[in-house]
DNA sequence: CCCTGATTCGC
DNA sequence: GCGAATCAGG
């Protein structure tokens, strides 16, 4: 496969939506994550606001290696008012609409509750009731006794957000289990949280 | 071990 | 220019 016109586009497109290297990869077929970051990179626009493979940020400037002197470094005074505070999530969740969330209980969590959530992306007020699969919630159910139980300033992009409890009693906490690549939630309670459209309509109430 | 992006370097 | 191999980190 060759880098052409189209590719190269669909590349900058999803790179620019914050697709991770092997997701492009995946969606332009025969070729691999390398080549996308090494396509990336020569088209210079390598540096995307957040990148979970934080060996980016860490190793801006890392090794010097023999040979001569590397071209003269760019004097970079360059004047950046606010480049880029957010990128461009949005144009993510194609068909997914998330879910009211309830608890064990199926009782439906407080907006106060929710406005907590710090949430990536999608948490829209969302009403309706909702249904969701037992498989799900029993999966959640059982995530959540083994569940790391964290605390909002432990939360990180790859830490489930997903909150338990009430958040005005201390038996509040977060999931904390590792993130589903993109997700802010884990495994489990991407299952809750996201529903293909599909799925959510014409299932019987 | 899974994943992420970055870099190197032979082709 | 290309991308596998390798590296560095989560």
């Amino acid at each position: 496969m060759s880098w052409t016109d189209e590719r190269v586009e669909t590349l900058k497109k999803m790179w620019g939506e914050g697709q991770s290297a092997s997701q492009i990869a995946k969606e332009l077929g025969g070729v691999t994550r390398n080549a996308v970051i090494g396509k990336v990179h020569r088209l210079g626009l390598s540096n995307r606001a957040a990148a979970s493979g934080a060996a980016a940020a860490t190793k801006a400037a890392p090794k010097e290696k023999p040979a001569a002197a590397t071209k003269a470094a760019a004097p970079k005074a360059a004047p950046k008012p606010t480049p880029a505070p957010t990128p461009a999530p949005a144009a993510a969740v194609p068909a997914v609409k998330e879910v009211v969330e309830l608890d064990e209980n199926g009782i439906p969590i407080s907006a106060a509750r929710r406005a907590i959530i710090p949430a990536g992306q999608p948490l829209p007020p969302q009403p309706s009731a909702n249904e969701i699969s037992p498989e799900a919630l029993a999966k959640v159910s059982e995530v959540e006794k083994g569940a790391k139980r964290i605390s909002l300033m432990e939360l990180t992009e790859k830490t489930c957000k997903w909150p338990v409890g009430d958040p005005a009693t201390d038996d509040f906490w977060f999931c904390g289990l590792g993130v589903q690549a993109g997700k802010p939630y884990c495994e489990a309670h991407v299952g809750v949280a996201f529903q293909p459209m599909s799925s959510r309509r014409d299932r019987r109430r």
